[in-house]
DNA sequence: TTTGGAATATTTACAGTGTTAACTAAATTT
DNA sequence: AAATTTAGTTAACACTGTAAATATTCCAAA
């Protein structure tokens, strides 16, 4: 069976060439110059080689999407070694925004385009990626107000604000929407920084900030 | 000079029927479905007369993003008569997400598609329109301030942090992220003005909700 | 070793895209 | 009436995603 299996590696190693390639140009050249043709001359192969590797154009993004969800669970590994909840909520802000403003492209397809979920609906699936995202943030905030750490609400409500502010801020950002508001380019990411910092200070129950103690103990 | 208005009426008559077709062909069919060829076949003309009126596809863009914050600060009348500031606050919030999630297009062109900040960069003009929405938020976020409904911080740090987490829930709803993960789609937006009314709360330093009264005075 | 069939890849084609250049016809000015 | 500006059209270029038909390569069985 080693011939089946080279070629399932073969097969695989294309689709991985593909991917490589259209991120490459996603990156340099921006979504809408991302063509089938053009992928195709990267690989060295003809255009539609491609559709015997992914259904169409869309099926590409989706992948492309489903890696940068595996590229940002791999950013959250150092997020392990923090027992505080509270600060470990806020690393978890600060590496999110630095991965959307870092990985813009990826970040757009993880939370703005709509291809990737158009995909999905097409596919019938869940969002298994967003729902496990969103299910670690519930999870921290939950341990937040077990420990006392964050006033007790909804913690969906909570999650989804969270989500929000963040989303929001590195969404502005990457679309252009600061730029022309902060007075310098230079001062975008300090400027969210700073918000990400009201958003933990405003949850910290203790009015400390961050790393202060729990108040019910 | 009737004659040279004439011509001037409907030079502008042209642009406007340009703009109403462009939009409803965007309201219909989405973004990528409009086409200058589209537009032309609606308005009756060949597809390069509409060059004679805008300088390119992005330009019509842009043009629609203006009017959708004229539709916005439209909407934005009703705050005229609320005196309480935090209450106007959370009016202006409420007025936001209605506005976005009943006109998702006009929303894309003003906060999440890239193209009329490319032309605005093009131009070397200043973003006004949402510089002025920002400076009435700001506006609004001081005057809490100033009357002790909310807890003093830089208003320009809470102002961006608010309309983050109000862009964050819409342009979230908008691009399908809250469908898969909120079990009933028709709990998307009473789901987002729980986590408005969360945003609200959390401000008012009265800790009452929204209508109390203020506690500094 | 040759043959047959499956897997892989390419060529061709269709129907669409934004935009430019060249051209025509009508309106206005001289 | 002639010249000139304005408004609009046709034709063309260089692209796009993708389907169908065709060609090539590969591997197993005869």
């Amino acid at each position: 069976m080693g011939i089946a299996e080279r070629k399932e590696k073969q097969k695989t190693e294309i689709r991985k060439r593909i991917l490589d390639a259209s991120m490459k140009l996603f990156v340099e050249e921006g979504f809408n110059n991302v063509s089938i043709r053009r992928i195709a001359d990267i690989i060295e192969y003809s255009p539609t080689t491609i559709y015997l590797y992914f259904k169409d154009k869309d099926e590409i993004f989706f992948n492309l999407h489903e890696i940068g969800f595996q590229k940002m669970q791999e950013m959250n590994k150092n997020l392990d070694d923090i027992k505080n909840p509270l600060l470990r909520l806020h690393k978890m802000g600060e590496n999110y925004v630095h991965f959307g403003m870092e990985n813009p492209e990826y970040y757009d397809l993880m939370f703005i385009q709509p291809e990737p979920m158009q995909k999905l609906t097409e596919m019938g699936c869940e969002w298994e990626n967003g729902d496990a995202a969103l299910t670690r943030l519930r999870n921290t905030v939950v341990e937040c107000m077990e420990k006392g750490y964050i006033a007790n609400t909804d913690p969906i409500v909570l999650s989804l604000s969270i989500w929000s502010t963040v989303h929001g801020l590195v969404s502005l950002a990457t679309r252009q929407r600061l730029d022309k508001l902060v007075s310098e380019k230079d001062n975008v990411l300090p400027m969210i920084m700073h918000s990400l910092n009201w958003l933990i200070n405003i949850l910290d129950i203790s009015g400390k900030g961050t790393g202060g103690q729990p108040s019910g103990e």
